[in-house]
DNA sequence: CTACCCACATTGTACAGACAAGTTAAATAT
DNA sequence: ATATTTAACTTGTCTGTACAATGTGGGTAG
């Protein structure tokens, strides 16, 4: 039985207003008395709402002022390049090496597959993040077709993909497992890095869950981090 | 000025007895109404304590059923070998290889130092983790000696430093940040973890800040990652 | 004996109100 | 004009209550 849940409603609106940028990031929320009055409940239950967010990571509240929009896109334990998202010391592109097309699914992901997901046909891009014009990361990603429609890279919300998702298509990251390996650098690597074969290359491997049921995101990432190590903090 | 929160009495409360094993992992907290009439408070307040340790991953709530105390240890987006703690595949073991002693600080360590950790001299201890009689990861840890004085590890409970921590001195992780890098294993290295030198290793710089001022703790990994992958997972 | 139902304990949701504590800006005093 | 106080608004804590939803075990009807 599908029940209503009064603060699940209010949190589904809220959370829907901010990734379509009608709260945008840095601005406050309407106060929980302004919620009171428009969803006509009490406190106790806009509250409940709000933290649930709070834990989603959407929004961050101050004492005496209100709650802030925070800027999506800090997965909470993901790794990250070092200085990816401080950008302010880097300059980060990336290039879309292979346009998103439909393939088989590929070997190469570790993670077991679900019926759904096997059943279904793949979409497949291939991307290359450089840092300062120098290539750093080359990534192949993989999800099903019958979850989500391949979408081009040109229409990608400030060339991020999963800035797309949860904008256009109101999905969320809800978590991911990883495996690390750390390589020899093949010869097709070597070059699409611009690095010397055998170099140590670490290799990840990743699975995104999401909140479209049956939507995982696969990733395999090859990163030089002889000079870009790659970061990842987390806190309770 | 009495800054006493009750609910936050309360989940120290709790969470103490947890750590000290008077609730055990597995067993059912006493129930929100047993917590009122002992303190003296409504379910809201309790059920905000509640709600506290539940955010800090020591219970578990079941509706109409109670509160279970949670086995702590899986720390939320912490890396991990593949296999560790899932223990019954595979056979770990852990060899401290040089006793905890006091040293100088390590230049290795890639994290700026406090100013209180800079004038303090340094707990240093190393092991080695094993699966399978194979070594896999060596590990070097260092802290702050005014802030925690040294362990000798066969004190350790149940041989695990963490673990320690939390049920001798109450001291929890609240976080960690790491460093990832892919390097050639040195002569040193290889021969500790019996492989081959140059061959590919995986080399994670570590900080856990801990619920004990001032005290954070050090880590640096070499993990032989081609038979046994490191594994990382977190979920919001 | 079995299957069902019901009472009971537990956690989940929600309402209504009170006061504390932090922030900000307008009003006031110097 | 500047500094201080005040008032208004915000989120944080807490009380008290009611009913819903879920899990458990015992009693009852078959």
């Amino acid at each position: 039985m599908g029940k209503i849940k009064k603060y699940h409603q209010i949190q589904e609106y809220i959370k829907k207003r901010i990734q379509t940028q009608k709260y945008p990031p840095g601005s406050y929320l309407p106060s929980e008395n302004e919620f009171c009055v428009q969803f006509g409940t009490t406190r106790t239950t806009v509250r409940k709402a709000l933290d649930e967010l709070l834990k989603e990571g959407f929004i961050e509240k101050e004492h005496g002022k209100g709650s802030k929009v925070l800027e999506r896109g800090k997965y909470l334990g993901l790794l990250s390049v070092k200085g990816f998202s401080g950008s302010t010391d880097y300059k980060v592109k990336t290039k879309v090496t292979e346009e998103p097309k439909i393939v088989a699914w590929d070997p190469l992901i570790v993670f077991p597959l679900s019926e759904d997901e096997k059943s279904s046909q793949c979409v497949y891009f291939q991307r290359v993040r450089y840092i300062d014009d120098k290539p750093v990361v080359l990534e192949n990603n993989w999800y099903a077709l019958n979850a989500l429609e391949p979408i081009k890279s040109n229409e990608f919300v400030e060339g991020s993909f999963f800035k797309t998702l949860s904008q256009e298509y109101l999905i969320e990251i809800m978590g991911a497992e990883q495996e690390l390996r750390s390589v020899k650098a093949s010869v097709d690597i070597a070059k699409k890095l611009g690095i010397a074969v055998g170099a140590p290359i670490l290799h990840i491997s990743i699975r995104f869950r999401t909140s479209r049921p049956n939507l995982n995101l696969y990733g395999d990432l090859y990163c030089n981090t002889t000079e870009y190590p790659i970061r990842n903090s987390y806190f309770l």
